[in-house]
DNA sequence: GTCTATAAGGAGATAGAC
DNA sequence: GTCTATCTCCTTATAGAC
Protein backbone atom coordinates (compact mmCIF):
# COMPACT_ATOMS: atom_id res chain seq x y z
CA UNK A 1 0.00 0.00 0.00
CA UNK A 2 2.70 2.41 0.82
CA UNK A 3 4.96 1.59 -2.04
CA UNK A 4 2.71 0.75 -5.14
CA UNK A 5 6.03 2.15 -7.07
CA UNK A 6 9.20 3.56 -6.40
CA UNK A 7 8.17 7.47 -6.64
CA UNK A 8 5.92 7.01 -3.60
CA UNK A 9 7.90 5.09 -1.54
CA UNK A 10 10.78 7.99 -1.84
CA UNK A 11 8.10 10.45 -1.12
CA UNK A 12 7.42 8.14 2.08
CA UNK A 13 10.84 7.68 2.77
CA UNK A 14 11.30 11.85 2.49
CA UNK A 15 8.55 12.72 4.69
CA UNK A 16 9.34 10.27 7.31
CA UNK A 17 12.63 12.20 7.78
CA UNK A 18 11.39 15.32 7.41
CA UNK A 19 8.17 14.69 10.34
CA UNK A 20 10.93 13.55 12.65
CA UNK A 21 13.50 16.12 11.95
CA UNK A 22 11.21 19.22 11.58
CA UNK A 23 7.29 17.85 12.49
CA UNK A 24 4.45 17.46 10.63
CA UNK A 25 2.71 20.63 10.75
CA UNK A 26 6.20 22.31 10.26
CA UNK A 27 7.07 20.08 6.95
CA UNK A 28 5.19 21.66 3.89
CA UNK A 29 4.39 19.18 0.61
CA UNK A 30 6.89 21.73 -1.10
CA UNK A 31 9.51 20.39 1.61
CA UNK A 32 8.74 16.48 0.87
CA UNK A 33 8.66 17.47 -3.18
CA UNK A 34 12.25 19.08 -2.55
CA UNK A 35 13.61 16.76 -0.83
CA UNK A 36 12.38 13.78 -3.37
CA UNK A 37 13.15 16.19 -7.03
CA UNK A 38 9.34 15.94 -7.79
CA UNK A 39 7.23 18.90 -8.65
CA UNK A 40 4.35 19.77 -6.15
CA UNK A 41 1.83 19.12 -8.93
CA UNK A 42 3.33 15.22 -9.44
CA UNK A 43 3.04 15.01 -5.56
CA UNK A 44 -0.88 14.60 -5.83
CA UNK A 45 -0.41 11.82 -7.98
CA UNK A 46 0.91 9.95 -5.19
CA UNK A 47 -0.68 10.87 -2.11
CA UNK A 48 -4.47 12.98 -2.21
CA UNK A 49 -3.78 14.69 1.14
CA UNK A 50 -1.08 15.54 3.80
CA UNK A 51 -3.11 13.16 6.35
CA UNK A 52 -2.77 10.09 3.55
CA UNK A 53 1.47 10.51 3.86
CA UNK A 54 1.21 10.55 7.24
CA UNK A 55 -0.55 7.16 7.48
CA UNK A 56 1.80 5.75 5.38
CA UNK A 57 4.55 7.38 7.13
CA UNK A 58 3.01 5.84 10.32
CA UNK A 59 3.02 2.31 8.10
CA UNK A 60 6.57 2.56 7.63
CA UNK A 61 7.15 2.82 11.00
CA UNK A 62 5.32 -0.13 12.22
CA UNK A 63 6.80 -2.22 9.57
CA UNK A 64 10.63 -1.01 10.43
CA UNK A 65 9.57 -1.19 14.15
CA UNK A 66 8.61 -4.96 13.18
CA UNK A 67 11.35 -5.85 11.34
CA UNK A 68 13.83 -4.41 14.08
CA UNK A 69 12.46 -5.85 16.80
CA UNK A 70 12.33 -9.17 14.94
CA UNK A 71 16.14 -8.49 13.92
CA UNK A 72 16.49 -8.50 18.24
CA UNK A 73 14.68 -11.75 18.31
CA UNK A 74 17.06 -13.35 15.95
CA UNK A 75 20.18 -11.99 17.32
CA UNK A 76 20.06 -12.19 20.86
CA UNK A 77 19.38 -15.47 22.50
CA UNK A 78 18.32 -14.91 26.02
CA UNK A 79 15.64 -12.56 27.06
CA UNK A 80 17.89 -9.83 29.18
CA UNK A 81 19.76 -9.69 25.71
CA UNK A 82 17.03 -8.54 23.96
CA UNK A 83 15.67 -6.13 26.22
CA UNK A 84 19.23 -4.97 26.35
CA UNK A 85 19.14 -4.07 22.60
CA UNK A 86 16.05 -1.55 23.46
CA UNK A 87 17.51 -0.01 26.02
CA UNK A 88 20.86 0.28 23.96
CA UNK A 89 19.20 2.45 20.86
CA UNK A 90 19.39 5.15 23.52
CA UNK A 91 23.03 5.17 22.94
CA UNK A 92 23.07 3.63 19.49
CA UNK A 93 21.22 7.05 18.43
CA UNK A 94 22.17 9.56 20.91
CA UNK A 95 23.21 11.73 17.93
CA UNK A 96 19.47 11.97 16.70
CA UNK A 97 17.85 11.78 19.46
CA UNK A 98 19.75 14.68 20.90
CA UNK A 99 19.24 16.74 17.62
CA UNK A 100 15.29 15.43 17.53
CA UNK A 101 14.03 13.48 19.96
CA UNK A 102 12.22 9.89 19.95
CA UNK A 103 10.80 9.77 16.17
CA UNK A 104 7.56 7.86 18.19
CA UNK A 105 7.50 9.87 21.15
CA UNK A 106 8.10 13.04 19.42
CA UNK A 107 5.00 12.28 16.70
CA UNK A 108 2.66 10.97 19.57
CA UNK A 109 2.95 14.05 21.30
CA UNK A 110 2.87 16.42 18.61
CA UNK A 111 -0.60 14.60 17.16
CA UNK A 112 -2.17 14.76 20.67
CA UNK A 113 -1.85 18.55 20.45
CA UNK A 114 -3.36 19.01 16.75
CA UNK A 115 -5.62 16.24 18.43
CA UNK A 116 -5.17 14.79 14.94
CA UNK A 117 -7.20 11.57 14.24
CA UNK A 118 -4.06 9.71 13.02
CA UNK A 119 -2.81 9.78 17.19
CA UNK A 120 -4.10 6.85 18.03
CA UNK A 121 -2.03 5.35 15.14
CA UNK A 122 0.93 6.21 16.37
CA UNK A 123 0.37 4.79 19.70
CA UNK A 124 0.29 1.96 18.24
CA UNK A 125 3.60 2.19 17.24
CA UNK A 126 4.47 2.70 21.42
CA UNK A 127 2.12 -0.16 21.63
CA UNK A 128 4.81 -2.72 19.38
CA UNK A 129 7.16 -1.94 21.76
CA UNK A 130 5.25 -2.02 24.51
CA UNK A 131 3.97 -5.70 23.59
CA UNK A 132 7.10 -6.69 22.42
CA UNK A 133 8.48 -5.87 25.82
CA UNK A 134 5.67 -7.54 27.85
CA UNK A 135 6.77 -10.93 26.12
CA UNK A 136 10.14 -10.54 26.74
CA UNK A 137 9.36 -9.77 30.39
CA UNK A 138 7.03 -12.70 30.59
CA UNK A 139 9.92 -14.93 29.52
CA UNK A 140 12.08 -14.11 32.47
CA UNK A 141 9.12 -15.15 34.40
CA UNK A 142 7.39 -11.70 35.31
CA UNK A 143 4.18 -13.09 34.08
CA UNK A 144 1.90 -10.68 36.47
CA UNK A 145 4.16 -8.10 35.85
CA UNK A 146 5.05 -8.28 32.19
CA UNK A 147 2.85 -5.07 31.13
CA UNK A 148 3.93 -3.00 34.13
CA UNK A 149 7.70 -3.53 33.37
CA UNK A 150 7.05 -3.13 30.16
CA UNK A 151 5.46 0.43 30.25
CA UNK A 152 8.38 0.96 32.86
CA UNK A 153 11.14 0.93 30.69
CA UNK A 154 9.30 2.56 28.14
CA UNK A 155 8.58 5.72 30.53
CA UNK A 156 12.46 5.65 30.99
CA UNK A 157 13.95 5.22 27.86
CA UNK A 158 11.31 8.31 26.62
CA UNK A 159 12.38 10.61 29.98
CA UNK A 160 15.99 10.03 29.16
CA UNK A 161 15.16 10.87 25.05
CA UNK A 162 12.95 14.38 26.12
CA UNK A 163 15.90 15.06 28.58
CA UNK A 164 18.67 14.49 25.87
CA UNK A 165 17.05 16.82 23.51
CA UNK A 166 16.84 19.41 26.19
CA UNK A 167 20.13 19.39 27.53
CA UNK A 168 22.52 17.86 24.87
CA UNK A 169 24.17 15.77 27.27
CA UNK A 170 25.72 12.76 25.95
CA UNK A 171 26.91 11.64 29.63
CA UNK A 172 23.53 11.88 30.96
CA UNK A 173 22.43 9.06 28.58
CA UNK A 174 24.75 6.56 29.23
CA UNK A 175 24.54 7.02 33.07
CA UNK A 176 21.16 6.56 32.73
CA UNK A 177 21.21 3.75 30.30
CA UNK A 178 23.65 2.10 32.62
CA UNK A 179 21.12 2.22 35.45
CA UNK A 180 18.68 0.70 33.57
CA UNK A 181 20.71 -2.12 32.97
CA UNK A 182 21.14 -2.48 36.68
CA UNK A 183 17.96 -2.31 36.90
CA UNK A 184 17.20 -5.13 34.61
CA UNK A 185 19.83 -7.52 35.74
CA UNK A 186 18.23 -7.31 38.91
CA UNK A 187 15.27 -8.61 37.31
CA UNK A 188 17.00 -11.54 36.03
CA UNK A 189 18.69 -13.04 38.64
CA UNK A 190 18.05 -16.16 39.13
CA UNK A 191 15.40 -16.37 37.03
CA UNK A 192 16.98 -16.46 33.66
CA UNK B 1 8.71 43.00 30.18
CA UNK B 2 5.77 40.79 30.02
CA UNK B 3 2.73 42.36 32.03
CA UNK B 4 3.39 46.10 30.65
CA UNK B 5 -0.36 46.70 31.07
CA UNK B 6 -3.47 44.29 31.51
CA UNK B 7 -4.11 43.32 27.87
CA UNK B 8 -0.96 42.24 27.10
CA UNK B 9 -0.89 40.17 30.77
CA UNK B 10 -3.89 38.69 28.95
CA UNK B 11 -2.50 38.25 25.43
CA UNK B 12 0.21 36.12 27.21
CA UNK B 13 -1.77 34.45 29.50
CA UNK B 14 -3.92 33.01 26.53
CA UNK B 15 -0.79 32.44 24.00
CA UNK B 16 0.73 30.32 26.98
CA UNK B 17 -2.34 28.38 27.38
CA UNK B 18 -2.89 27.82 23.29
CA UNK B 19 0.74 27.02 22.76
CA UNK B 20 0.53 24.41 25.49
CA UNK B 21 -2.54 22.79 24.31
CA UNK B 22 -2.53 23.16 20.48
CA UNK B 23 1.08 23.33 19.84
CA UNK B 24 3.42 26.78 18.97
CA UNK B 25 3.54 26.44 15.31
CA UNK B 26 -0.07 25.20 15.51
CA UNK B 27 -1.81 28.47 17.14
CA UNK B 28 -1.98 31.30 15.20
CA UNK B 29 -2.52 34.88 15.97
CA UNK B 30 -5.62 35.13 15.13
CA UNK B 31 -6.15 31.82 17.97
CA UNK B 32 -5.06 34.24 20.45
CA UNK B 33 -6.58 37.31 19.56
CA UNK B 34 -10.13 35.58 19.40
CA UNK B 35 -9.15 33.89 22.85
CA UNK B 36 -8.37 37.53 24.67
CA UNK B 37 -11.35 38.79 22.56
CA UNK B 38 -9.15 41.54 20.66
CA UNK B 39 -8.92 42.02 16.87
CA UNK B 40 -5.55 41.02 15.20
CA UNK B 41 -4.60 44.57 14.34
CA UNK B 42 -4.80 45.84 18.39
CA UNK B 43 -2.60 42.54 18.72
CA UNK B 44 0.00 43.99 16.90
CA UNK B 45 0.31 46.86 18.90
CA UNK B 46 1.45 44.40 22.13
CA UNK B 47 3.36 42.47 20.22
CA UNK B 48 4.96 42.73 17.04
CA UNK B 49 6.33 39.26 16.35
CA UNK B 50 5.16 35.70 17.32
CA UNK B 51 8.64 35.13 18.34
CA UNK B 52 7.90 38.14 21.06
CA UNK B 53 5.12 36.67 21.91
CA UNK B 54 7.10 32.77 23.25
CA UNK B 55 9.75 35.18 24.58
CA UNK B 56 6.67 36.51 26.63
CA UNK B 57 5.60 33.21 27.63
CA UNK B 58 8.63 31.66 28.59
CA UNK B 59 9.31 34.60 31.02
CA UNK B 60 5.75 33.65 32.98
CA UNK B 61 6.48 30.42 32.85
CA UNK B 62 9.59 30.98 34.23
CA UNK B 63 8.37 33.30 36.83
CA UNK B 64 5.49 30.82 37.89
CA UNK B 65 7.94 27.53 38.01
CA UNK B 66 10.21 30.14 40.10
CA UNK B 67 7.34 30.53 42.67
CA UNK B 68 5.96 27.11 42.81
CA UNK B 69 9.14 25.82 43.50
CA UNK B 70 9.13 28.58 46.37
CA UNK B 71 5.97 27.33 47.66
CA UNK B 72 7.05 23.73 48.15
CA UNK B 73 10.03 24.74 49.85
CA UNK B 74 7.76 27.36 52.07
CA UNK B 75 5.06 24.35 52.73
CA UNK B 76 6.79 21.32 52.98
CA UNK B 77 9.57 20.89 55.76
CA UNK B 78 12.08 17.87 54.80
CA UNK B 79 13.75 17.64 51.28
CA UNK B 80 12.11 14.67 51.18
CA UNK B 81 8.59 16.29 50.97
CA UNK B 82 9.33 18.74 48.87
CA UNK B 83 10.94 16.09 46.37
CA UNK B 84 7.60 14.77 46.82
CA UNK B 85 5.84 17.74 46.03
CA UNK B 86 7.50 17.90 42.37
CA UNK B 87 6.84 13.91 41.42
CA UNK B 88 3.15 14.60 42.83
CA UNK B 89 2.75 16.88 40.19
CA UNK B 90 1.66 14.01 37.90
CA UNK B 91 -1.28 12.90 39.68
CA UNK B 92 -2.18 16.58 40.30
CA UNK B 93 -2.21 17.76 36.47
CA UNK B 94 -3.24 13.69 35.20
CA UNK B 95 -5.27 15.09 33.02
CA UNK B 96 -4.04 17.80 30.91
CA UNK B 97 -1.12 15.74 30.67
CA UNK B 98 -2.80 13.10 29.20
CA UNK B 99 -4.76 15.56 26.78
CA UNK B 100 -1.02 17.56 26.27
CA UNK B 101 1.98 16.03 27.48
CA UNK B 102 4.16 17.97 30.00
CA UNK B 103 4.03 21.68 29.16
CA UNK B 104 7.89 22.11 29.37
CA UNK B 105 8.92 19.17 27.83
CA UNK B 106 6.52 19.43 24.71
CA UNK B 107 7.41 23.04 24.22
CA UNK B 108 11.17 22.41 24.29
CA UNK B 109 10.98 18.93 21.99
CA UNK B 110 8.84 21.52 19.54
CA UNK B 111 11.89 24.13 19.40
CA UNK B 112 14.12 21.92 18.98
CA UNK B 113 12.34 20.28 15.48
CA UNK B 114 12.01 23.75 14.49
CA UNK B 115 15.17 25.15 15.24
CA UNK B 116 14.32 27.75 17.15
CA UNK B 117 16.54 30.44 18.81
CA UNK B 118 14.44 30.34 22.07
CA UNK B 119 14.57 26.08 22.27
CA UNK B 120 17.70 27.30 24.78
CA UNK B 121 15.19 29.27 26.76
CA UNK B 122 12.87 26.56 26.51
CA UNK B 123 15.50 24.11 28.16
CA UNK B 124 16.04 26.97 30.86
CA UNK B 125 12.51 26.09 32.38
CA UNK B 126 13.55 22.87 33.04
CA UNK B 127 17.13 24.21 34.85
CA UNK B 128 15.26 25.82 37.19
CA UNK B 129 13.52 22.19 38.32
CA UNK B 130 17.10 20.22 37.76
CA UNK B 131 18.75 23.21 39.79
CA UNK B 132 15.50 23.07 42.55
CA UNK B 133 15.75 19.37 42.64
CA UNK B 134 19.71 19.24 42.95
CA UNK B 135 19.67 21.52 45.56
CA UNK B 136 17.17 19.31 47.59
CA UNK B 137 19.37 16.16 47.06
CA UNK B 138 21.83 18.13 48.22
CA UNK B 139 20.38 18.63 51.24
CA UNK B 140 19.72 14.71 51.71
CA UNK B 141 23.39 14.21 51.89
CA UNK B 142 23.82 13.37 48.20
CA UNK B 143 26.58 15.99 47.48
CA UNK B 144 28.22 14.21 44.75
CA UNK B 145 25.56 12.55 42.89
CA UNK B 146 22.90 15.40 43.16
CA UNK B 147 22.90 16.51 39.74
CA UNK B 148 22.88 13.19 38.53
CA UNK B 149 20.00 12.46 40.63
CA UNK B 150 17.99 15.50 39.75
CA UNK B 151 18.16 14.65 36.22
CA UNK B 152 16.96 11.08 37.06
CA UNK B 153 13.67 12.32 38.43
CA UNK B 154 13.30 14.73 35.94
CA UNK B 155 13.80 12.03 33.63
CA UNK B 156 11.27 9.67 35.00
CA UNK B 157 8.55 12.04 35.11
CA UNK B 158 9.51 13.18 31.24
CA UNK B 159 8.90 9.38 30.53
CA UNK B 160 5.62 9.05 32.48
CA UNK B 161 4.14 11.96 31.15
CA UNK B 162 5.09 11.03 27.24
CA UNK B 163 3.09 7.69 27.61
CA UNK B 164 0.23 9.10 29.68
CA UNK B 165 -0.53 11.35 26.63
CA UNK B 166 0.16 8.08 24.33
CA UNK B 167 -1.86 6.11 26.21
CA UNK B 168 -4.41 7.35 28.37
CA UNK B 169 -3.45 5.51 31.19
CA UNK B 170 -3.90 6.82 34.45
CA UNK B 171 -3.26 3.62 36.89
CA UNK B 172 0.30 3.61 34.61
CA UNK B 173 1.02 7.37 36.00
CA UNK B 174 -0.47 6.47 40.04
CA UNK B 175 1.88 2.99 39.43
CA UNK B 176 5.15 4.86 38.35
CA UNK B 177 4.74 7.53 40.88
CA UNK B 178 4.18 4.57 43.43
CA UNK B 179 7.44 3.38 42.53
CA UNK B 180 9.08 6.67 42.60
CA UNK B 181 8.03 7.53 45.80
CA UNK B 182 9.38 4.29 47.12
CA UNK B 183 12.90 4.78 45.15
CA UNK B 184 12.92 8.74 46.61
CA UNK B 185 12.52 7.09 49.80
CA UNK B 186 15.17 4.49 49.78
CA UNK B 187 17.17 7.64 49.27
CA UNK B 188 16.77 8.96 52.28
CA UNK B 189 16.72 6.25 54.99
CA UNK B 190 18.99 7.31 57.33
CA UNK B 191 20.12 10.20 55.72
CA UNK B 192 17.45 12.48 56.14
C1' DG C 1 -5.40 51.70 22.65
C1' DT C 2 -8.58 49.65 19.58
C1' DC C 3 -10.53 49.00 15.36
C1' DT C 4 -11.16 47.83 9.90
C1' DA C 5 -8.98 47.07 5.73
C1' DT C 6 -5.48 45.22 3.24
C1' DA C 7 -1.05 43.72 1.67
C1' DA C 8 2.28 39.88 0.63
C1' DG C 9 3.40 35.32 0.90
C1' DG C 10 2.86 30.37 1.77
C1' DA C 11 -0.14 26.57 2.71
C1' DG C 12 -2.98 22.57 0.82
C1' DA C 13 -5.18 21.20 -3.18
C1' DT C 14 -6.86 21.03 -8.38
C1' DA C 15 -6.91 21.30 -13.66
C1' DG C 16 -5.19 20.21 -17.55
C1' DA C 17 -1.18 20.15 -21.03
C1' DC C 18 2.48 16.99 -22.39
C1' DG D 1 3.72 9.83 -14.62
C1' DT D 2 5.38 14.42 -14.65
C1' DC D 3 4.96 19.03 -15.37
C1' DT D 4 3.15 24.29 -15.15
C1' DA D 5 -0.40 27.22 -13.89
C1' DT D 6 -3.87 28.37 -10.94
C1' DC D 7 -7.34 28.46 -7.07
C1' DT D 8 -8.64 29.31 -2.46
C1' DC D 9 -7.71 29.83 2.14
C1' DC D 10 -5.02 31.14 5.95
C1' DT D 11 -0.80 32.99 7.75
C1' DT D 12 2.08 36.97 9.50
C1' DA D 13 2.31 41.67 9.29
C1' DT D 14 1.21 46.79 8.14
C1' DA D 15 -1.48 51.23 7.37
C1' DG D 16 -4.33 54.29 8.85
C1' DA D 17 -9.06 55.78 10.69
C1' DC D 18 -11.27 56.59 15.19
Amino acid sequence: MADRNETSAKIVSAADTLFYETGFEATSFADIAAAVGISRGNFYHHFKTKDAILDAVIDRRMEATRAMLADWAAEAGAAEARILCFIRILIVNRASIMAYGCPVGTLSAELSKLDHAAQGRAAEVFALFRNWLAAEFRKLGHEDEAEALALHVLARSQGVAALATAFRDEDFIRREVAALEVWLHSLCVGQN
